[in-house]
DNA sequence: CCCACTTTGTGCGTGCTTTCACAAGCACGT
DNA sequence: ACGTGCTTGTGAAAGCACGCACAAAGTGGG
């Protein structure tokens, strides 16, 4: 048993970075809307809600886009940035779950202002499959394998009760669907090579809770920093 | 080394602790609907989607719940876990913004399953306020400072659109609101001491989008892991 | 009472993240 | 051509987080 080169540094931007490429890009077309052509880090940074040497570094990961002196031009870092995320190219979502929550997110406009394309909706029952939501009718889930192969869905989205969102996506996996984003609060269970994000709206409540009690109890600055990004 | 140094570990739970806490009390409560008395690290990792280490060594900073040889008592730890984040008491939360997200919060049953409460929903369209959603009537939002006031609101929830999240962030803080969960695309500005989460399903899908390519590109498993967890 | 077995709690090495601080690089005015 | 002033890009240091591996602590059988 030997314990191969567990160096995958290859091309690897760290994560933490890919976790605020998309507020620095969000920033930078704000910026671009207001018709600003270049920007400082220290001011794209104040934009972004992060301290200024971590931007530098985290854009040193894409290579050198700013110029000494002067700053970022905002529409070139825009290009690379959306090019290294993948949003020059289209993705293809299915939302599966039409309820209160699956509507909202097919009714979501700038869904991602970029690239992100709804495909298809999907849910399971027949009060609902057939309506028509945001302009796509609602197909049953068991044309799942089908609605992904026939619109190419790349990305899958689950809006199901909890109990019903592993079986989906398992489905998705079998259909090969890589990318999952999950709204149902439980674990999934999915094999290697296809990655699960979650969204957890009571999770971020407890966590929360935790800080105000934390707040309010010793009342010593125990907890991050009070200023904290979007 | 020193063995027993007397340290009462109140201050400081590490924050990637914080944030798991509330998934291993959903899979402990998961466990006592099915009946389960005790649990083994292992086990309860498994259920959560962790390492058991990293399991252990969290609940370590709650204090020593455990039983060694045989595992954690769930109710014990369920009531521990529980009181950490604050969720003896009752938090109550008012939603701003009661749009299509706005409506698909507020109709969210299983909200927090403990401790979270809805007290109010407001909103600054006219055709919106004074309407009953989830048995609430929406609330126009100039009330803001009388209904945190009246009802405790402790927590608040931005659903507005983008443009208008900073401007209620700001009245939320004024109005004594120290916990304020965003879901507007903004970086919103706000004093120590308060706390700010943001949820952001156009930040997930393109860090999902990045590791698609990643993944279709070199297909050098360069991605973290591809097993998440939710 | 002792021993075999199970599982916790944690010391420690490793690697990732953040932040500081500054040399290097570029623009511009003279 | 060259100095001045500003801003980038990045070593280096410090701080966190993760997970292995194991001693300590408890259980149960004989
Ligand atoms: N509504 C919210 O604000 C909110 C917030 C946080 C998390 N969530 C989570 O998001 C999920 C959806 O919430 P919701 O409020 O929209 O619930 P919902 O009950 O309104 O909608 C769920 C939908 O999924 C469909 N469905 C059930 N099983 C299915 C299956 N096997 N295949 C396809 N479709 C199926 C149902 O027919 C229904 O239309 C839940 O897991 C919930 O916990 C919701
Ligand atoms: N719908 C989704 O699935 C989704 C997903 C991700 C993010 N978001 C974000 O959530 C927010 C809400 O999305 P939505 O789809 O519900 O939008 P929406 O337009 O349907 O609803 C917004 C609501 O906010 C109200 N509003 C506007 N300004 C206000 C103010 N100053 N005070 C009080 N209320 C005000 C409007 O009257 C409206 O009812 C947006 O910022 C959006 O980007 C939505």
């Amino acid at each position: 048993m030997t314990t191969r080169p567990p160096r995958p540094r290859e091309r690897g931007i760290p994560e933490a970075t890919v976790a605020r490429l998309p507020v620095y890009l969000r920033a930078l077309q704000a910026l671009q809307d207001r018709g600003t052509a270049t920007v400082s880090s220290e001011a794209l940074a104040g934009a972004a809600g992060v301290n200024s040497a971590k931007l530098r570094k985290d854009l040193s990961h894409l290579g050198s886009y700013g110029t000494r002196g002067v700053g970022y031009e905002v529409e070139y870092l825009i290009y690379q940035i959306s090019r290294e995320l993948g949003l020059t190219q289209d993705w293809s979502v299915a939302i599966v779950g039409i309820g209160n929550l699956g509507r909202a997110l097919a009714n979501y406009g700038g869904f991602g202002t970029r690239g992100f394309r709804i495909a298809a909706l999907l849910d399971a029952d027949p009060e609902v499959v057939g309506r028509s939501v945001a302009s796509l009718d609602v197909r049953h889930i068991d044309s799942l394998e089908e609605v992904v192969r026939t619109k190419g869905v790349s990305i899958g989205v689950i809006a199901t009760p909890a109990g019903s969102a592993q079986g989906v996506a398992s489905r998705f996996v079998e259909a090969g669907v890589t990318s999952i984003l999950n709204f149902a609060p439980v674990v999934l269970n999915v094999p290697d090579g296809v990655d699960v994000r979650k969204v957890d709206l009571s999770i971020e409540l407890q966590i929360l809770a935790f800080h105000a009690q934390r707040r309010a109890d010793g009342d010593g600055q125990t907890h991050r920093s009070g200023l904290e990004v979007t």
